[in-house]
DNA sequence: ACAAAAGTGTTAAGAATACACCCATGT
DNA sequence: ACATGGGTGTATTCTTAACACTTTTGT
């Protein structure tokens, strides 16, 4: 009975979604979420991505994602999904947004869905494994495995975006330490941008921006001179005065 | 019978949703689109509304949207409902593109609604009235009535999105007729912007960024001289060189 | 002493800003 | 002739881009 009921509910909720063009009913669209997680390994920037246990694309690396259910927002819906099956919570990151929202009809062989991508980015992030999750890993993106689904496709959008953010925000701290050197942000920078930038001319123009100030702390790092520590004012997103690079 | 096939499917779908935290079963969220569609008018940045003829939110005034239905796109729904209740086209449109979806549970008083929202742009666009049109207008931005849902916000991320993308791209293009003055250029950016730009400097900018040409034609327009026409070299949206403003 | 990365300044070219008058037309 | 909006140039400041050597440390 209780079952039924809400069988009843779906029922009521679709039928509001029903459209009668040519006199058919139409079920609604499913709604998923995708996760393109973005963190620095060895000075390269790298993608979370799991294997897939279950058809379709048995087998093949695929961003973390899964379905939406009524009563969560999509974020959270986002947490429940990278939990499950990448092992970590996306409150470890130091940001999180919305992308794009991706829906061509014949984009799931299962049939129409319709994907809501998120990109987030974070430091020294360690996926947990536990009983339900897929073999999460780091990938560079500049050298991916072949993908499920449209993923690359999700992926290059998201690289775009964050390419953009990072020259007219200050969210290259989401993929840095509290504390950092001049050359890790370069190299963050440098990263993302695919190519490399005047040291000189990069720090001048950084630290003209005013979004992060020195410490008095040092940090040793092998046989020569010690890189002064620097840490952003803000860790929250802000817009630049002026956009950079 | 057909029907009580057509509803298995449904479960089918919903089945695939199903997320069984706290061994509840959960219903998809309702999957709708809305289309914020700018227009100038009298010099004003103006955005398409309709009266709500249903409730919820009866009477009010709000942007044209409506439910998603599995196999088409949600561009291809767009244009249904924009045809429908405001007597319009997304292809008479010269710039449509995807915004954001909007997803909190409590946005949509009859349950949780995941709304995604595109923003277009034309030029003397004229909503056809018909049976199922409801009282489609153009309202200036900067002085709307009182909207129904979030509507308030979902138009603000989109003059918001717009302000931007006429700096990095030629998108201006889309709210102009083809042929056009540097004043009529000037003033939607003004009406964009929301403030004045300065006469020569904006002349001198726009013309070496190599978006648009000068033609041979004049339009008279009153007791002065009449002003050169040009003509955007691209009517697709493209990049600038370096950004405007 | 040497290897390795950190740190630092100048010059030249280009872009942004501020600002005021003459031009062509219709009445 | 006058009212109206169209059209134009210069000087200053700021920003960008190109470019090479010295400093500090560990071994």
């Amino acid at each position: 009975m209780a079952h039924a009921l809400r069988y009843e509910q779906c029922f009521v909720a679709i039928a509001r979604c029903v459209y009668n063009k040519n006199m058919k009913a139409y079920v609604p669209p499913i709604v998923t979420v995708d996760a393109v997680i973005f963190q620095i390994v060895n000075n390269r920037l790298s993608v979370l991505l799991i294997e897939r246990a279950n058809d379709p694309f048995k087998g093949a690396m695929a961003l973390p994602g899964g379905y939406s259910a009524a009563g969560e927002t999509t974020k959270e819906c986002l947490d429940r999904v990278t939990a499950k099956k990448a092992g970590l919570s996306i409150n470890s990151l130091k940001l999180i947004e919305q992308l794009y929202t991706f829906d061509t009809v014949a984009r799931d062989p299962r049939g129409h869905a319709v994907s809501i991508a998120y990109m987030g980015c974070g430091k020294d992030i360690v996926p947990i494994e536990s009983k339900t999750t897929q073999s999460p890993g780091f990938y560079p993106v500049d050298n991916l495995p072949a993908l499920a689904y449209d993923h690359a496709k999700i992926i290059k959008y998201a690289h775009d975006r964050l390419s953009s953010k990072i020259t007219y925000t200050n969210a290259v701290f989401s993929l840095l330490d509290q504390f950092f050197t001049l050359t890790q942000l370069q190299q963050t920078y440098e990263a993302i941008f695919g190519r490399e930038l005047d040291k000189r001319n990069f720090r001048k123009k950084f630290l003209s921006l005013g979004l992060i100030r020195a410490t008095n702390e040092y940090q040793k790092d092998g046989a020569h001179r010690p890189a002064r520590l620097y840490t952003f004012n803000s860790q929250k997103l802000e817009s630049l005065a002026r956009s950079f690079d």
